[in-house]
DNA sequence: CCAAAACGGTACCGGTCGGTTCCGTTTGAG
DNA sequence: CTCAAACGGAACCGACCGGTACCGTTTTGG
């Protein structure tokens, strides 16, 4: 059975290449930080590559079971995937999202990170339109796409201001998209 | 007076950097394409960093002279602006937003590439609210930065979805933000 | 036509990249 | 307690990074 190592290389991985992007960061930098032997690094990956498609993998599930947590606890409606939002923004270490920023730097798009990125946002969609759908919308299958783009927009908008502001931005324009009064804002 | 090998390199720079990422595209790669000789190239630049933003700036400002014709090209409405992205999005290199790709490999937000991208979208802000301005629309401070939001939006989607067709999504949202019934389309 | 400036090519520098190999130590399951 | 598996550390590899120095050639303004 693997001891701990193998976690400590994908905590610290995805800290790094979160904060610095994938190409800063040397697989020097990570055994440093992450305190585990070069051999035992390339025992458990092939090469650099299958670290950032692990990490990604692993950041993908952890990323949407967080949404839907944040979601459940702002009410459970569509728009609160917006205050979700706001409440990553905000927090200092927010460097933009991590899958954006992945297909952003590894410019081939039929690399594995890339595929990863944009089966990320594929899940993230479907998950916005189950909110729709369990919300009563009527066009969730048609609104659910526009959603997901008002939420990369507030993602770059929020890394280019340093600020949680655009996502209240990009809560009012889908309020107003969902033809909706507006579910008040979560408390 | 210079020759043109300034000229050059700027040229091979912003289309190297545009295609593969800055960090990606290394001195060497720059000097084989636009065939000038490594002591020209640090005659005319102090280093790789001053490039970057002299690439940066020049695209600035030829992006947003190509902006103002294209809408004026589809009408010079504020909605033209998406007509416009939709063209840039159908073109086989499209590969994102050069500023927003920029803020995102150069994750330092002091650093002068970050600042030159962040004072890009500052401009671009301003002309759509001109454009705004100039339909007569009576909000258009606060829609400015919700319209370039959605820009932002669409160029990521895009660039995810390898498709032009997150510029008409845009369009639609905008169309439906601004609440007017809608210029028709651009023919 | 000639001199000065701009140029292209090459060798070289220290540093860092991703990756391989070996070796001695720690650890945990039987 | 034992012993094999997992481990951390370090030396080493070729390749490439950004940057410097010096070369002989081309271009151009006076």
């Amino acid at each position: 059975m693997p001891t701990r190592a193998r976690e400590r290389l994908l905590d610290t991985a995805e800290e790094l290449f979160y904060a610095q992007g994938v190409r800063a960061v040397g697989v020097e930098q990570i055994l440093t930080v992450s305190k585990v032997g070069r051999a035992s690094f390339y025992r458990h990956f092939p090469g650099k590559d299958d670290l950032v498609v692990a990490v990604l993998e692993r950041r993908d599930r952890r990323w949407r079971e967080w949404l839907a947590e944040r979601v459940a606890a702002h009410g459970g409606g569509p728009l609160a995937v917006f205050d979700a939002l706001a409440e990553r923004f905000a927090r200092a270490d927010f460097r933009g999202c991590a899958f954006i920023n992945t297909m952003v730097e590894a410019a081939d798009p039929a690399g594995a990170a890339h595929r990863v990125a944009a089966g990320h946002k594929d899940r993230v969609t479907g998950y916005v339109e189950s909110l729709l759908t369990a919300a009563g919308h009527p066009r969730a299958a048609a609104l659910a796409p526009q959603l997901v783009m008002l939420m990369d927009g507030a993602i770059v908008t929020a890394l280019r201001e340093r600020s949680a502001v655009p996502a209240l931005r990009a809560r009012a324009v889908a309020e107003t998209l969902m033809g909706a009064a507006g579910e008040p804002a979560a408390p």
